[in-house]
DNA sequence: GCATGATCATGC
DNA sequence: GCATGATCATGC
């Protein structure tokens, strides 16, 4: 199709919205028939190229995802994806994504991936500033169309396309994004690109963006090579800007900040907790008009939200950041009482994964934790100590994590071992506590009859991961651990 | 006192 | 009914 004959006009984002709100309720292939049929009403093109340009997205389509990008802007916005960092309609500012969505079992909708922006080039990004820099050129106006992912269709192109909006980033998010460039950056002037992740920041994170497992870039302040990342929005804050920006809907959490303190969000809640220390949960509860007669489990975990402004529990800038709060109480004799629990595993699931796609691993990497810490004072009441931003360190994930989760697989792959005591206790070959620094596997059910199905056949009570409380102890700031005074 | 297995309790 | 966070019980 000739330039002059677009039915954009690409200088204009509004235009390229109006005309990308088309394909809402087409699917992939009825894109690339529309374009067949209006190819061969032009004469200049033969049925046949035609058939050569099927052949071609075919063969691609293995490859992965992103020449689903590539049919939109070829086979509907008539462009050829561009290499260079300016966005997709350099005219108009905006980049375009294409990108899928889930249905979740209880109906609602969430991001089904990050929303990866542009590689890092460690060699250069350093020098660059944020409303500069290649990353925000990009980012800072996007059109993103939302395509259903559906696991039951065989060929992708038949996901059907929902939404197409133009995007801006809120300006409070901004502030919190230049924050974690800022964090990103750091990391790469202190020479520890290798040690980059996505639980080191809030929306935007460092993903993993290499070809194969073994692929390694050079980094500027250190000889060790990394592995290579861009810069991606998180999938809670994709999830969150889908269901919030995306599809019309009601804003259902609240916020712990306003506008105007948004830069330094975890310094704000750290500090902010920081404030009530030395206080017992008793105290604190009647501070918070919580009752603490009755005194739920997860009085802790209310006190936390109180302190942040939050009346129920669910803060949006953490919702948005995929931050975890976890709780954490210290004995008098400093140790923690407890193991940290995650998700159950499937048996049949884990020996499917290789680690570096896992799901324990994944949720390591890509979440961030907020401890909150209580210690028992002498009368046996708990204090709060204050509290700590967490993600695990890549030496510990990579090595010692991995090390547990590869047992795991190959224990349950290979028959798992259970025997009985006289009192009917079973014991298992599962990674041990006393095996590894820095994780175990342990029972997590309602009791022994909640089950999953082995590989064998066999039904055996939920396990999941744990940290280690030791570790977790290692890892608390001193200030947390002792009284100052 | 700690490691390991087992289970409780709340909220959705 | 289940996931998740929290805790108990036992034996070395």
């Amino acid at each position: 199709m000739d330039k002059k004959s677009l039915k954009y006009d690409k200088t204009d984002p509004l235009s390229i919205e109006e005309y990308a709100q088309k394909l809402i309720g087409k699917t992939f292939n009825d894109v690339i028939e529309d374009y067949y049929i209006e190819e061969s009403m032009n004469s200049a093109a033969e049925p046949e190229s035609v058939y050569k340009i099927a052949n071609t997205i075919e063969k691609n389509s293995n490859k992965g995802k992103g020449n689903l990008g590539q049919i939109i802007e070829e086979h509907y916005f008539y462009y050829k994806p561009n290499i260079d960092s300016n966005p997709d309609f350099s005219e108009a500012g905006v980049e375009l994504k294409v990108t899928p969505y889930k249905i979740n079992k209880n109906g609602s909708k969430s991001a089904k991936e990050r929303l990866v922006i542009t590689m890092i080039d460690f060699m250069n990004v350093y020098k660059e500033e944020f409303d500069k820099s290649g990353l925000w050129n990009k980012a800072k106006l996007m059109l993103l169309i939302y395509y259903l992912y559906n696991q039951n269709l065989i060929s992708k192109f038949d996901y059907r396309i929902d939404y197409a909006k133009l995007f801006s980033p809120p300006k409070e998010d901004i502030e919190v994004m230049k924050h974690d460039f800022d964090v990103i950056i750091q990391k790469i002037k202190d020479g520890k690109a290798h040690e980059l992740s996505e639980g080191d920041t809030l929306y935007l994170g460092a993903c993993p963006k290499a070809s194969t497992s073994k692929d390694r870039r050079r980094q500027p302040f250190n000889y060790t090579p990394a592995k290579p990342r861009a810069f991606a929005f998180k999938n809670s804050y994709m999830t969150y800007v889908l269901n919030n920006y995306i599809i019309p809907g009601k804003n259902t959490y609240e916020n712990i900040v306003s506008k105007e303190e948004a830069y330094n969000l975890e310094e704000y809640v750290t500090n902010r907790i920081r404030r009530y220390k030395g206080k017992t949960v008793d105290e604190l509860c009647e501070l918070f008009e919580l009752d603490y007669v009755k005194k739920p489990k997860s009085i802790q975990s209310l006190i936390v939200y109180r302190i942040l402004g939050i009346k129920g529990n669910q803060a949006e800038e953490f919702v948005k950041a995929n931050v975890v709060v976890k709780t954490i109480r210290i004995t008098k004799t400093n140790k923690i009482k407890e193991n940290m629990s995650f998700p159950n595993f499937k048996f049949k699931e884990i020996i499917k994964e290789d680690w570096d796609d896992s799901e324990f691993g994944n949720y390591l990497r890509e979440t961030r934790f907020l401890f909150v810490v209580f210690k028992e004072n002498a009368n046996g009441e708990l204090v709060l100590m204050g509290s700590q931003f967490w993600n695990i360190p890549y030496d510990d994930l990579e090595n010692e994590v991995r090390l547990v989760w590869e047992k795991t697989k190959s224990v349950i792959e290979n028959e798992l071992e259970i025997k009985v005591n006289d009192k009917g206790i079973r014991f298992t070959n599962l990674p041990k506590q006393s095996e590894n620094r820095v994780s175990h596997v342990r029972p997590h059910a309602r009791n022994a009859a909640d089950t999953y199905e082995l590989p064998d056949g066999r039904l055996f009570t939920k396990q999941c991961f744990w940290l280690n409380n030791t570790y977790i102890y290692e890892q608390l700031k001193d200030e947390l651990k002792f009284d100052q005074n």
